[in-house]
DNA sequence: TTAAAGTAGTATCTACTACATACTATTGAA
DNA sequence: TTCAATAGTATGTAGTAGATACTACTTTAA
């Protein structure tokens, strides 16, 4: 028996709603939640709003609302680049790391799991979206140190791509630039 | 090193947005589309209101008034209980069923991916999502033919707990009185 | 060096989700 | 028969979400 795709659809959908549905008890809603988290997990080369826009698959637009009500709330704050005029970038604040410290349902139900278990979860999970994301023609992000322009240095690390030397602990936050080592990509469930 | 929590609960979000965002494309938004998927798969003892909001981990009042939007688009149309006072049931028109038939992101790659992935993938997910079902006190929802209530007589199939025959095709479809056989629960990933 | 094309961010409009709350109409149980 | 529980809904507030159109700045190329 070919199992049923639409099966699939439903089960992330309902994973998805479950979590949101526990969001709302903080002052924050889904969306703002999960900005915020991106934000704090994202390199200073990725915290504008169109990063934001394309991390969560909307549009420039949506996501520029969706962080002025983090700024209203004073989760985050805005800083104007400095060598690009048009560039605003944003950082979470102390409030809003202290936010993101709460657990949510998928992560409390996870914890209750094997260790294994939740390894081979992840790995299809990141399968299924790196297929998804690469069928839309969209960045995958990820962690700095797994990208293809990671270099190490003899005092640190750098950035290939953007030619810039990288400070202690970026290695490990998500970059939008990221792409893939070419020999890292598995073979997609086939 | 023990597998990051938060990443799984970032990967589904991200899942989800995805497939949300492409759902637009119809007349359809995301929450619309995921309560009339719903209404399509349930059996006729659980498309009321209240099942819909159960299902989608939406309060009552907010699944209601996605079910007005879905009748004034003409793709549900209501029925009141002749038994209950107070309950409606929708049914989802020949136009709603038409509209149904779309293949969302997910699926459309899943198609290219092997068959045991997919299903090693569902049986994970459905795992996760049972548990954190069964953390929130919520119903687990579930196809009729797999409940503990189901029972094979000579002519067809009939409901132990509603003490009701059931018509034929009517096993496959989501009950929101399911119960699991207590031999088929699978240890959560321990 | 300047004109055109592209990029980044945002305001605005419409539609609607989502919660909380409060209310009505039943139904069921003591 | 009263009284609690249940089912559905209206309403109010906050904010997501896409589409569109706009400004300001940057890049490219003539």
């Amino acid at each position: 028996m070919t199992p049923d795709l639409t099966h699939t659809r439903d089960l992330v959908d309902r994973l998805f709603r479950l979590s949101a549905a526990g969001d709302w008890a903080e002052s924050l809603n889904p969306t703002q939640r999960m900005a915020l988290a991106y934000l704090a997990r994202a390199n200073r080369f990725s915290r504008c709003p169109s990063h934001v826009a394309e991390y969560m698959a909307l549009t420039r637009g949506t996501a520029s609302q969706t962080l002025k009500a983090l700024v209203r709330k004073k989760l985050i704050c805005a800083q104007r680049s400095p060598v690009d005029g048009r560039s605003i970038s944003y950082k979470v604040t102390e409030q809003g790391a202290l936010m993101m410290r709460r657990i949510t349902v998928v992560e409390q139900v996870l914890q209750t799991m094997d260790t294994d278990f939740v390894r081979t979860f992840n790995a299809q999970l990141e399968i299924v979206l790196r297929q998804a994301l690469l069928l839309y023609g969209k960045k995958p992000f990820g962690p700095c140190r797994s990208c293809q322009y990671h270099e190490k240095t003899g005092s640190g690390a750098h950035c290939g791509l953007l030619n810039e030397p990288l400070q202690a602990g970026e290695d490990q936050q998500i970059c939008q630039e990221f792409a893939q080592e070419a020999s890292d990509i598995k073979v997609a469930g086939a």
